[in-house]
RNA sequence: GCUGCUGUAGCUCAGAGGUAGAGCACUCCCUUGGUAAGGGAGAGGUCGAGAGUUCAAUUCUCUCCAGCAGCACCA
């Protein structure tokens, strides 16, 4: 047998027989270790215990300490053990794949009746039994027909359908839990007793498209989460419960900002409060759109389908929009329009209308523009994901060669004005194209190097999202997280040579002669609605005291006071603050509680000390104390407070 | 749209085959109280909509609508 050289961590070598496991290096350095072991990493590849190592290679054992790797075994074994545990329970369920994400993992089954609740508790007491018979994990590799035949005879068509899948060089690997077994890549801990007994939890069912096709079955998949122990589990759930209170449709009703109801689907009745907000970032992104040298515009809601056609839209979206029919009493025919869906065909018609020169380009247009989309039921959310919300939209319309300086304006003008809004951090993706898209390769081609090398001049390396394109072209998103950690995209940043191509957009250039302008479709927020959704729960309700909806609330202690609350509101509100009184007839601590869980991020006390000496006691959210101070002082600074980060 | 769950007072929720209950909020009265709920009284509901089963349905069944979780979709 040829002898290898493995080197350690420490930088120590030793020379095994070459196929020599993980587990049998483990075990030679010390028995303990041999135990302990869950897997290692071999020259940068996480390697399964039992997998032989053919070579010199470097090499580091991993235990329970190691986190990476501990999280990614306990959750890999968890969705094996669970399958298993299922199957047990109900033998004629059909097992399908099981990764593991963020936190945990999931499964597909497909199984006749649901998994109920208590299903849930049953698979999870037999999980536990499964974990306790420390029962070990082997592997090995299996050829093609075996494995079809092997699945084929235990009526598991979906396994069959994912060896049929997997290219024909690439080895099959089979892992036994006990005596369970199943289709995987590995690697797995060495034992099932190495996952902690108390620490997972399964947390809910849905359902789930085999392959992530709509064509196809709808599958059950479980849901589960764990973690190396029990405190770090109850942990994540009490994170859990936490960012559930800053929920945006909890706190919307908490801090009364807006509602909606059946009638109106997907669309937003903004109350007072909400209102408030929306109008101040409103305010606030026109400002920094006229510094950013775009002008605005305003274009029609409805809008007759023959522009739609023009563009494309009709084609592919029409299921998607709202049709409104008219009858008019003379026309031969019905006139069929749609409510605008996106704004970016109007914003041709603008710049269609009198000749462009190439010195006009780049020609920044925006347009707080009010859509709607038919979106499907299932992908309403909150005010997030709306059939009716404003888009704080903008197209460019610039030459081929402009199109990387003016991404990278863009993205430095979103920075600032993310960071404005107390979002440091957003991740940025790189969409291609799509399967179903306008326009000839070649025109993608050069898209897709332009914006991607412009996004990379800014700085920025994107995520990719392959084929997750527009229909007219490569997308930069820009995207935010919830409070539970899902992702919304909010920003955009698009280049399009098709739309203008289609709409018959034109230049003259230096020339003389027409050229086609290229368009980038963008938008900073996104939508107003899922911009204000993010905000709200990013800062759990607590918002930044000049976006604010109610400011200060000048709350009486004793009606005695209440000329001089009057007094301070009147001199508040004349200094730019949101101000209002509380003068009713209760004890100072119910107005505070009411105020504090209201989000108010000032409240001003006054009783009869105040009123003697024209001060006031300071509150502000969040904090417990508080602090007397000159009623002029505390106006001066919540009038510097009150000032948008933009006026600074 | 798909799978599953949910829908009872303004809000949060309990309840049961014989047409409903709590807390908070609301209105009135008492209380003027110093930083997260002072006390009392009162008013408030076609139990999401429609159909079916039943002597009787808000409760059981079906259809629809809306919401929630996830999937699919997201110009």
């Amino acid at each position: 047998m040829a002898q290898i050289s493995l080197k350690f961590p420490d930088g120590n070598a030793r020379d095994y027989e070459a196929g020599v496991t993980p587990a049998e290096v483990a075990a030679s350095i010390s028995t303990s270790l041999g135990k302990k072991a869950i897997s290692a990493t071999v020259n940068d590849q996480h390697w399964d215990m039992q997998w032989p190592i053919p070579s010199d290679a470097s090499i580091a054992i991993h235990t329970l300490k190691d986190d990476a790797q501990a999280l990614e075994l306990i959750r890999h074994d968890c969705a094996h053990i669970m399958a298993r545990a299922v199957q047990e329970i109900w033998p004629d369920v059909k097992v399908t794949i099981g990764p593991v994400i963020e936190n945990g993992w999931y499964y597909d089954f497909d199984r006749e009746e649901p998994f109920t609740p208590e299903d849930l508790a049953q698979v999870e007491t037999k999980m536990r039994e499964i974990i306790n018979k420390r029962e070990p994990v082997t592997t090995e590799i299996w050829e093609r027909d075996r494995a079809v035949k092997f699945y084929e005879a235990n009526n598991e068509p979906y396994k069959v359908e994912l060896i049929d899948s997997i290219p024909g060089n690439e080895p099959l690997r089979m892992y036994w839990h006990g005596h369970w077994q199943d289709l995987c890549r590995g690697p797995h801990l060495q034992h099932t007793g190495q996952v902690p007994a108390d620490a997972f939890k399964l947390m809910n069912v849905a359902g789930a498209y085999w392959r992530g096709d709509s064509n196809r079955a709808m599958l059950q998949r479980i849901y589960g989460v764990a973690f190396k122990n029990k405190q770090d589990l109850k942990a994540h759930l009490t994170m859990l419960e936490e960012a559930a209170k800053r929920d945006h449709r909890k706190l919307g009703k908490e801090m009364d900002l807006f509602h909606m109801q059946e009638e109106a689907p997907g669309q937003i009745f903004w109350h007072p409060n909400g209102w408030t907000i929306y109008t101040e970032l409103q305010d606030y992104m026109r400002r920094q759109q006229r510094r950013g040298g775009y002008v605005e515009v305003n274009t029609p809601q409805v809008v007759d389908r023959k522009l739609w056609e023009a563009s494309g839209h009709w084609e592919k979206y029409q299921e998607n929009m709202f049709i409104v029919e008219v009858d008019e009493e003379h026309a031969r025919e019905k006139a069929v329009n749609a409510l605008k869906p996106m704004n970016c065909p109007c914003h041709v018609q603008v710049y269609n209308q009198g000749l462009k020169s190439y010195r006009d380009l780049p020609l920044r247009m925006a347009e707080f523009g009010s859509c709607n989309r038919y979106e499907p039921s299932g992908a309403l959310h909150g005010i997030m994901r709306v059939r009716g919300f404003t888009q704080d939209d903008g197209h460019i319309f610039c030459r081929e060669d402009q199109i990387e300086s003016e991404t990278a304006e863009f993205i430095e003008f979103l920075s600032m004005i993310y960071k404005d809004l107390g979002f440091e951090k957003f991740s940025v993706k790189f969409s291609d194209r799509p399967e179903k898209r306008a326009g000839s390769d070649e025109v993608w081609d050069k898209a897709e190097a332009a914006l991607l090398s412009a996004t990379r001049a800014a700085g920025y390396e994107p995520e990719m999202n392959p084929g997750e394109g527009a229909f007219y072209g490569p997308k930069l998103e820009f995207v935010l997280t919830d409070a539970i950690g899902r992702d919304w995209q909010c920003g955009t940043h698009q280049v399009d040579f098709v739309l203008p191509e289609r709409l018959d957009a034109v230049y003259i250039g230096e020339d003389g002669a027409k050229h086609r302008p290229v368009m980038l479709h963008r938008a900073t927020l996104g939508s107003f609605e899922r911009f204000i959704g993010i905000l709200i729960e990013e800062h759990a309700g607590k918002l930044p005291f000049w976006i604010a909806p109610r400011q200060v609330v000048v709350a009486s202690i004793v009606s005695d006071a209440d000329d001089f609350c009057r007094e301070a509101v009147a001199a508040l509100k004349a200094a730019g603050v949101r101000a209002e009184t509380d003068l009713r007839n209760e004890k100072i601590n119910y107005k505070v509680r009411e105020h504090s869980l209201g989000k108010v991020p000032v409240i001003l006390a006054i009783g009869r000390k105040e009123v003697e000496d024209r001060t006031v006691t300071i509150r502000r959210l969040g904090e417990k104390q508080t602090q007397v101070v000159a009623l002029d002082e505390v106006i001066a600074s919540l009038n510097a407070d009150a000032v948008a980060p933009d006026l600074r």
